[in-house]
DNA sequence: TGATTTCAATCAAACGATTGATTAAAATCC
DNA sequence: GGATTTTAATCAATCGTTTGATTGAAATCA
């Protein structure tokens, strides 16, 4: 599989691409729009991917490339429920510090979000490739936690709304910050969200391996 | 204020505005889609709405006129934490059908949803009109149920992770059917899902006014 | 080595198509 | 028959894409 960083004025229409697109989303940006961010000529889009859409398929690949650096070290599965419950507690706060602070992943986020909601063909290998994987391990973690099936539906909805809550602070974030009075979410404020979250998760993970 | 539901043209236009503009987003769509979609020719929407912003800002109107009426008898507060905690069940169950199966309000999230990751100057009268007041209702709701202060924050984020995940299974719902090999989610997939959403909130809850 | 050719890359300019908006005439309604 | 609504035709602007020219560095030749 090719690995390679893309460079030069490919690797700024990427970057202009995922900024863009996930900002206004694939039609409301023009060619020019991307060309000018990209401190390039509008011909280049053509040359270097095919069109507009051979870049968001570029933009894709980047997305998937730079995901799996970041979102990877969680293969070991604990012995313990106890071990396992402190492993989704760590993944929760990395997830959710990931989605409302990183820097450098904003974009990525919002490309990708953006992409879903889309429902373009593009969908497809986001599913595959970053979400199920992912999805699956951490299915593995809470039926480790919980002493439960790892295949059940119950336990595949229950990892659903434990993502879920932590995307919609990203998702819902210009509302989140409004009615909490926040300016930004930033460390501070994330790391409240994580406080919650984690005294939500513990309370479920409790009464699920209860006697 | 008006609360008369328009007719006849306006509201086809209005009923092709909210599909088109939830499904593809606003930028992608053209005023000859819009008209082709109602039945009508273009020049109808500059006609009744100034133009395809003003059709913008009629669906949203009407987004708010229908909501508040589907919506609404949250606003009885009761007494003991018992019966606060199965209102809130109530309001979880509710939600969950409304986003995932509601065939009639498919546009309508569609839109709103759409409205939000966009950004853009109508976000204010939706979080002010729509989600505000809401929020704010559920808050009390919640603080009711685990003795808590309505206005802190440990309160709002937590009903923002309770409201978040039930939104995140219509945001991310071609993925959740994906994964749980669902064709759709319709009332029996629904009820799935308010199934293991409500054992969660039973156990957040519980440890909240435990002793 | 020095001259020539090749090639990827970038650019300004222009293409046809489509966009939202506008106009005035035709149609419809009360 | 006067007011309201819908229509076809047209507008300038912008869209994504294509074109032909130009660049500079590598490859090839003499």
């Amino acid at each position: 599989m090719e690995n390679d960083a893309p460079q030069g004025t490919q690797a700024a229409l990427i970057a202009a691409g995922l900024h863009l697109f996930g900002q206004h989303g694939f039609a409301a940006t023009s060619t020019r729009d991307l060309a000018a961010r990209a401190g390039t000529n509008v011909a280049s889009i053509a040359y270097h991917f095919g069109g507009k859409e051979g870049l968001r398929r570029a933009c894709l690949r980047e997305v998937a490339r730079r995901m799996q650096s970041v979102l990877s070290g969680a293969d070991r599965v604990p012995d313990t429920p106890e071990a396992a419950a402190r492993q989704l507690e760590t993944m929760l706060r990395a997830l959710v510090f990931f989605l409302t602070t990183a820097r450098e992943a904003a974009d990525l986020v919002g490309f990708m979000l953006r992409e879903i909601g889309e429902d373009g063909p593009a969908l497809d290998e986001i599913y595959q490739t970053l979400i199920e994987p992912r999805h699956r391990a951490v299915c593995t973690l809470w039926a480790r936690a919980t002493g439960q099936d790892p295949d059940s539906e119950e336990v595949r909805i229950s990892v659903f709304a434990f993502i879920g809550q932590a995307i919609y602070f990203r998702i819902g974030r210009p509302i989140v910050e409004r009615r909490m009075g926040w300016a930004a979410i930033g460390p501070a404020e994330a790391q409240k969200i994580v406080d919650r979250l984690t005294q939500h998760l513990r309370a479920i993970l409790a009464e699920r391996h209860a006697p």
